[in-house]
DNA sequence: CGAAAAGTTGATCTACATCAACGTGCGTGG
DNA sequence: CCACGCACGTTGATGTAGATCAACTTTTCG
């Protein structure tokens, strides 16, 4: 049955929480409700307007996209990557305003949907609520390690833990091929890792001269020696919680 | 009535909350029984350890406590201030291990629960789930703009920053003496923002000449000119989100 | 009172920023 | 199909914010 809600293949949010636990039918029409009337992107496109009211709430389907902030002197921060299976603005269409924008990085799916439906699923599917969290939960985790990392980690190890950091998501959630390539620019990397322009072209060529990465022949990054890369920043997993929901959790939480 | 559930000057969650929505008779029950079993605990108490299993959650009832992670340098990044009527592990006890850890920095009154008990409550208190998830929102944000700080603002602004989102936050839900008086040291402020002790020294010192900050005959930083501060950094507020609920947000999630 | 924690100061070093010029691939329009 | 323009990246020279090292003072507290 094509387009059937047990065909996670379709949809990305599914596939990622399914990762966490095991999806029932009801888990995959809510699913497919919030998924319903995606609309095509452009890369650039924006998405959130900073300090514009916020508009509805989404989920990526394609493609990826960036939360960022821009500073008072014109520069940019950007706070993470959005992969397919991201919401955005989950809690943001809480507030008035956005205190920070969205747009997209490549040509991107974006289902928009009312606050309504998310609140009617949190209502309806507690399971699927707590998949949700969880899953919240472990983006947060990205912003505070990428807090760390600006805090306490030079430029070489900042961007070795970016490259490995961004692999790992990937190839988790799909198989990806080998070697992977990341479809990010300089100047991206430049305001994800808080530095200038012509240093991420240096860093680069380090990582490069190190045999860690190589240029692809397209725009992009290519990952030679993942293993290699994580040596650098002595790369620590934990915080990626790239686990099923744990017994406990489940059981405080199913009524 | 002491001790009833209205009396919101023994509970700083219930004084938080009710910012942001009035509070039901059954809501301050609630969260009475959140804060029931509080314990003191001395400066430099560890209330979560890194890399452990998450112990129960809690809630920060008086004092200030740290959240941090350690480097595999030795290094230590805060994350952020758990000012009093703070969550701990709101959401971190969904996760197995601990990917960063939580001491008190000054003399605390926490509440320690179950997982069970909070979960009664955003299942029985809709309200009341709403008004949290708000909370930790605004708490995410804040995370947000130390990104923003780290990456993209130089020590002096940063500092300043610093400075001026903690005033906000303390002089927000309680009255604050003026002028306002933080318990920090500078190796706290060295690990928060990023920068060495002694270059905070120094820091420190030209905000003084300038005539913005004054030192403490005891411990602490003392703020004389908080205009200035936020002249220094360009200081904009919006990320605090010092509102009520507003009207559609509450519709939403209101049955 | 003594020891440890906190803060200060000066000298030196370096990671990264800034400025400026140049190379390279790619898409659009003539 | 070429030409032009633009986004992206590279390279070298120079400047500087902040790190590091080391010695010292002051405050706090048992």
């Amino acid at each position: 049955m094509i387009g059937s809600p047990y065909d996670t293949t379709y949809s990305a949010l599914a596939i990622k929480l399914s990762q966490y636990l095991e999806l029932e039918y009801e888990d995959h029409r809510h699913i497919a409700a919030l998924e319903s009337g995606a609309r095509s992107l452009p890369a650039g496109a924006e998405l959130v307007k900073q300090n514009a009211p916020y508009g509805s709430a989404a989920v990526v389907l394609e493609g990826w996209c960036l939360r960022y902030k821009l500073l008072p002197g014109g520069d940019r921060q950007v706070i993470n990557f959005l992969l397919p299976g991201t919401f955005i603005g989950l809690h943001g269409t809480l507030f008035e305003t956005a205190d920070h924008a969205v747009s997209a990085l490549t040509p991107s799916r974006i289902a928009f949907f009312d606050s309504q439906k998310i609140a009617q699923t949190f209502r309806e599917r507690p399971r699927l609520a707590l998949a949700i969290s969880w899953d919240h939960a472990r983006e947060e985790a990205l912003i505070i390690e990428r807090v760390a990392s600006l805090g306490r980690r030079d430029a070489y190890e900042r961007f070795a833990h970016l490259l490995v950091e961004l692999a790992l998501r990937l190839a988790w959630r799909t198989p990806q091929q080998n070697p992977i390539t990341l479809p990010i620019t300089q100047a991206v990397i430049a305001d994800t890792l808080g530095l200038s322009l012509v240093h991420v072209s240096r860093t680069i060529q380090r990582l490069r001269d190190e045999g860690l990465i190589e240029n692809s022949s397209q725009r992009g990054i290519v990952l030679r020696d993942l293993d290699g890369l994580k040596a650098v920043c002595g790369y620590d997993e934990t915080y990626l919680h790239r686990t099923r929901l744990p017994e406990k959790t489940r059981k405080v939480f199913e009524n």
